[in-house]
DNA sequence: GTGGTCACTGAGAGGGAGCTCAGAGGTTCG
DNA sequence: CGAACCTCTGAGCTCCCTCTCAGTGACCAC
C-alpha cells in the first residue's frame, strides 16, 4: 500500500495510485515548502513557476488538484483556472491569495467547490484544504470512514468543526483546533516543538517554540480536564497524543 | 450513488446517471463561474460561448437544461430556442436576461414552462430555478421528498417560498430567505462567509464579509428569536446549522 | 543537595473578529 | 407621489483570541 513518510495510510487516488497535486508558485521558497509537505502525505507533487509551466506541467501530470498562486507572473488566476478546467474539467484548485486581494478578485471562486487560503497561512491549513477539497469530489479513496479523526475516546469532525472527548463536546479556538488537529493525524508519534512551529502555525510566523508549550497546557485543559491524559511530554523530544491504555 | 461535491446526494435523471446541462453565455468568467457552480451539484455540465457553438454542444450531449443569455454575439437566444427544441423538444430552459431586457418578451419565455433569471443573479437562485424546472419536467428524480428541506424543526418549501419553525411561520426578506436555503442545504457544515458571499450574493456584489454577518445577525433574530439556537458562530472559520441537540 | 535547564501556567496587553444600531439610498407598491 | 420595505454602509462596542512576560515547578547531572 502507498503510505506517507509518517507511516500513515496515505490519501489516494481511488485505483490506489497516488494522488497528483502540481504547485504553481512564483516564490520558490514557498514553492518548496508546499512541495515537501505535500510529498509528506504521499502524494505526487510537481511544481511550476508561472501559468505558461502550470499548463505544460498539468498536461503531463493531469493532476487530481492543484495549489495555485493568484499572483504570477504571466497571468492571472482565472484565465489558469478556466484553461486547467479545459484540460482536466475535474480538477480541484486551491487558491493561495495574499490578505488584501482577498474579497474581489477571489469572488466566486468558491463557488465551483473549489477553496482558498490567505497568506500567510499554515501548512496544516493548507492540506486540510486539499484533502477536503479531494474527498468532497470524490477523487479521494476514503480510507478514514470520512472527514473524522478519531483517536480512542476523542474525536474529531474537521467539516463540522466538532470535538468530542467521551461524548463531550469540546469547544476550541481556530488555533487550539488546528494543533489538536495535527496532534490527531499523528497519534502515538511525538511531535517536536519545531515540527508543531513548522506545521501549525503560519511560515513567517517568527515566535518561540515557547507558544506551543501554552497551546498544549489550553489544550490539556479542554481535552484532559479531569480524564487520564492523552496529552503526553517526552522531556527533550515534544509532545505526543496517545489513546488511553489500561 | 451519484454525489454532489458537497456530498449531498445530487439530482440525478430517472436512470441514475447525473443530469446534463449546457451552460451557453459569450462572458468566459461568468461562463466558468456557472459550470463550477453546476458540476458542483454533481452534474454534467458543458460550456458554449455561442449560439453556433452551442447547437453543437447540444446535439452531442442531449442536454437536460441550457443555462441561456439571451444576448450572443451571432444571434439571440430566442432563436437558438427553437433550434434547440428541434434537437431535444423537451428540453428546460433557464435564461439569463439583462435587467432592462423588454417584458413582453420575457412573458414568452415563460409560458413554455421555462425560466428566466436577471443579471446579476446569485449562483444559488440559478441552481435553485433548475432544480425547479428539471424537477417540474419529470426530469429529475426525487432524491427528497420534493421541494422541501428540513433541518430539526425547521422547514422550508422552496417552491412556497415557506419557512417554519416549530410549526411556527416565519417571514423572511428575499436575500434572508436565500441565505437560509444556502445554510439548509448544507446542515452541521461549517460555510465561510467567502463561500456564502459567492453563493448567496451575486457575482457582481463586490461588498465586504460584513454584510453575511449582518444579515446572519438579522436570520437569528428571526429564527432563533426566544428559542435553543440553531445557527452558530466559528470564530475564524465561519457559521454553522445545526439541528438543536439536548 | 544543588545548580541548571526545560516545562508549565497565571496574568494581562493588544489586536482583531464579530455583533448590532442607526440611517442613507434604492426599489416596489399602492 | 408617498409609504413601506429592503439592502447595504459606517461606526462603535464587546469579547475572544493570541502572544509576551514572568514566576514557579519538574527533572537531571554531578
Amino acid at each position: 500500500m502507498n503510505t506517507t513518510r509518517s507511516g500513515r495510510p496515505a490519501l489516494t487516488r481511488p485505483d490506489g495510485t497516488p494522488l497528483r497535486v502540481l504547485v504553481v508558485d512564483d516564490d520558490p521558497d514557498l514553492a518548496e515548502v508546499l512541495t515537501g509537505a505535500l510529498r509528506y502525505e504521499g502524494w505526487e507533487v510537481r511544481e511550476a513557476g508561472d501559468g505558461a509551466t502550470a499548463l505544460t506541467a498539468a498536461r503531463e501530470l493531469l493532476p487530481d488538484a492543484v495549489v495555485l498562486d493568484v499572483m504570477l507572473p504571466d497571468t492571472d488566476g482565472f484565465a489558469v483556472l478556466r484553461s486547467l478546467h479545459q484540460v482536466k474539467p475535474d480538477v480541484c484548485v486551491l487558491f493561495l491569495t495574499a490578505r488584501d486581494t482577498v474579497e474581489d478578485r477571489i469572488a466566486g471562486i468558491t463557488a465551483g467547490g473549489d477553496d482558498y487560503v490567505t497568506k500567510p497561512f499554515s501548512l496544516e491549513e493548507v492540506v486540510a484544504r486539499l484533502r477536503g477539497l479531494l474527498r468532497r469530489a470524490g477523487m479521494a479513496r476514503q480510507q478514514e470512514d470520512g472527514p473524522r479523526l478519531v483517536v480512542g475516546d476523542l474525536t474529531m469532525d474537521e467539516e463540522a468543526r466538532e470535538v468530542t472527548r467521551a461524548g463531550e463536546l469540546i469547544e476550541l479556538s481556530p488555533t487550539e483546533f488546528e494543533l489538536l488537529r495535527f496532534l490527531m493525524r499523528n497519534p502515538r508519534r511525538v511531535l517536536s516543538k519545531a515540527q508543531i512551529l513548522d506545521r501549525v502555525w503560519s511560515y513567517d510566523f517568527g515566535g518561540r517554540a515557547h507558544v506551543v508549550e501554552l497551546y498544549i497546557s489550553y489544550l490539556r485543559k479542554k481535552v484532559d480536564a479531569g480524564r487520564e491524559p492523552m496529552i503526553h511530554t517526552v522531556r527533550g523530544a515534544g509532545y505526543v497524543l496517545k489513546p488511553v491504555t489500561r
